[in-house]
DNA sequence: CTTAGGG
DNA sequence: CCCTAAG
């Protein structure tokens, strides 16, 4: 008796708050939010580095923007979206890439007589697949250079999941970037030029909805949803869906071993996951090389009307390192596909830096001007270099042990790069094996211990996304994706998320149950307003006609919805 | 982990 | 897309 009454007594204490039984989600979510208590000192002090990072971005931008009115000399990363996702309003510049990197501290943001002043690299692409970098352009800029031959047919321009980008951030890895240098006889005196380093990606293609990359992973992520359809079982969902999970734990791996030569660890991997099918992809970027160089030799003549005392040049490549990918036979060519582009759209997500080379030598001292660097004697001749460096891992970051464990050997994820610098022959040949010896020792610098980095802990969470306050990297859902969705729900019904999930995006990794449930509030919201108030890429009206059905159905028959059979 | 809903 | 409450 006394025992019940106490927790009857226990049970009336409860109404004092949270047993308010129904309350709105809104109210109950407000309440709480509001009162929300602080996170940890740790987290607390990295959001506000980030912040700080941030804020200084920005201020040297519109510092730079607000002193010179050239566009070259603003340090700018356009982001690989499409038209839509542009500028995306409420979102500020909460996505805007921190950068970390020392040198923007280093410097003063006011012009200076520094020649070479800052560069900044912001790692929001998807994928670069051009990166020009101009110093002190004057008006005659021609801007052939940044739009020269797109890169389509590589294999970084292929379907991104950038699920993977956010996983993102210290890499033992160094990319180079190759470039053609390309440098009047003039030195490089009271410039207040900045290096420009502009991530490219192929917007215009993007743009003019060749969107060849959306619909050939749309294409995919079909043919798979058509050919696994009758074998998607309920009972297989948390199988596949761990399977999955897996595969992007493994590429999103945070650390990737580094080492100069492949050699060094190709037979490393193979014998950690020997059951498994080592799937051997080297990304060459030979293509276009001959015509580009000589586009590049173009732009390096002297302006004509211009008597300047200013390097003009651009990187015409990337060089994306070599890659090792690991998936296991069952995996989906689709799915392959996507981790491709996920191991080459996280290297290059990584917190990177730019280092300069001249004639293969380090330039570590960013206060020298470019005429005390010696970046001002010769066109063609001159060799002159840059590298992607990322940035250290912090401290706190763990140091698994070389040694594979168990552990490991369940999640194989390993995705060993090695830089490679390529280098333009004609213009190096006059001093190649030197060069060749500076340049490898300039990876030293950069080079991380492969001991340290060469073993990605499964156990942690790509947390670290949350921590650093990114976002996923806004993807609109295509109209097939909407049909899909559509689809599905026509079927399950609204609210089945997970099965809906399951039936018809259970290859697209970057799509969560929430995605769709999310994407389908905003299709019924579509369906009720008037098609001038749409935005973003029109659905088809039989669609939304289809969804403002399923929407109204399903209303009704809201018993019904968890008494459907999964097919 | 899923669902639901506001931000 | 994010975040969170709640089941």
């Amino acid at each position: 008796m006394v025992v019940k009454k106490r927790i009857y007594y226990g049970g009336f204490h409860g109404l004092i708050a949270p047993v308010i039984p129904k309350a709105p989600r809104s109210l109950r979510r407000r309440r709480s939010s509001q009162i929300k208590p602080s996170e940890g000192g740790e987290i607390c002090a990295f959001e506000l580095l980030a912040a700080v990072a941030g804020k200084l971005l920005q201020e040297s931008e519109s510092s730079i923007s607000s002193t010179d009115k050239h566009k070259p000399h603003e340090v700018k990363v356009k982001p690989a979206t499409s038209e839509h996702e542009h500028h995306d309003q409420g979102s500020g510049t909460e996505s805007q890439p921190t950068n970390l990197d020392p040198t923007v501290n280093e410097f003063p943001h006011s012009d200076n007589d520094s020649g070479l002043e800052r560069a900044s690299v912001s790692t929001t692409c998807d994928v670069i697949q051009k990166i020009d970098t101009n110093l002190g352009m004057e008006a005659s800029e021609d801007k052939n250079i940044v739009n020269e031959t797109p890169i389509e047919s590589q294999p970084a321009s292929q379907p991104t999941d950038l699920e993977a980008l956010s996983a993102v951030k210290t890499y033992g890895l160094k990319d180079e970037v190759e470039m053609e240098s390309c440098v009047n006889n003039h030195v490089l005196k009271k410039s207040s030029s900045r290096l420009h380093l502009s991530l490219y990606s192929d917007h215009v293609h993007r743009h003019n909805r060749g969107n060849m990359k959306i619909d050939i992973r749309d294409d995919d992520e079909n043919y798979f949803r058509y050919n696994h359809y009758n074998s998607k079982r309920r009972a297989f969902g948390s199988r596949s869906h761990a399977g999955y999970k897996r595969i992007r734990n493994i590429l999103t791996s945070r650390y990737r071993k580094v080492a100069p030569k492949p050699k060094d660890y190709g037979s490393e991997v193979r014998s950690f996951y020997h059951k498994r099918k080592n799937i051997y992809m080297r990304e060459q970027y030979q293509a276009d090389k001959a015509s580009k160089r000589r586009k590049s030799f173009h732009h390096c003549s002297k302006p004509a009307n211009t008597k300047d005392t200013h390097v003009k040049f651009s990187i015409k490549s990337f060089k994306v390192p070599e890659l090792y990918v690991e998936v296991p036979e069952t995996a989906t060519v689709g799915s392959l596909k996507r981790s491709v582009m996920e191991a080459i759209t996280a290297i290059l997500q990584g917190q990177l830096h730019v280092g300069v080379l001249v004639q293969g030598k380090k330039v570590r001292d960013d206060n020298r001007t470019l005429e005390q660097t010696g970046i001002s004697q010769k066109c063609n001749l001159e060799s002159l270099g840059f590298t992607l460096e990322p940035t250290l891992p912090e401290p706190s970051s763990p140091s698994p042990s070389p040694s594979p464990s168990p552990v490991q050997k369940e999640t194989p994820l390993l995705i060993p790069c090695s830089p490679v610098l390529e280098k333009n022959e004609v213009e190096h040949v006059n001093a190649r094996s030197e060069e060749e010896e500076e340049v490898e020792d300039s990876k030293a610098l950069v080079v991380v211990d492969p001991e340290i980095l060469s073993i990605v802990p499964l156990s942690e969470k790509p947390t670290k996304r949350y921590q650093l306050s990114q976002r996923r990297t806004r993807r609109p859902f295509s109209v097939s994706e909407v049909e899909a969705l559509v689809e599905a729900v026509e079927t399950l019904g609204a609210g089945r998320w997970r099965d809906v999930k399951m039936r018809a995006f259970d290859d697209a990794n970057h799509r969560t149950y929430v995605d769709l449930k999310d994407k389908w509030k905003t299709l019924v919201h579509t369906a009720s307003i008037s098609p001038q108030q749409r935005r973003g890429e029109p659905v088809p009206q039989e669609l939304l006609d289809r969804v403002l059905a399923a929407h109204a159905y399903w209303s009704q028959h809201q018993n019904e919805k968890h008494q459907k059979t999964t097919m």
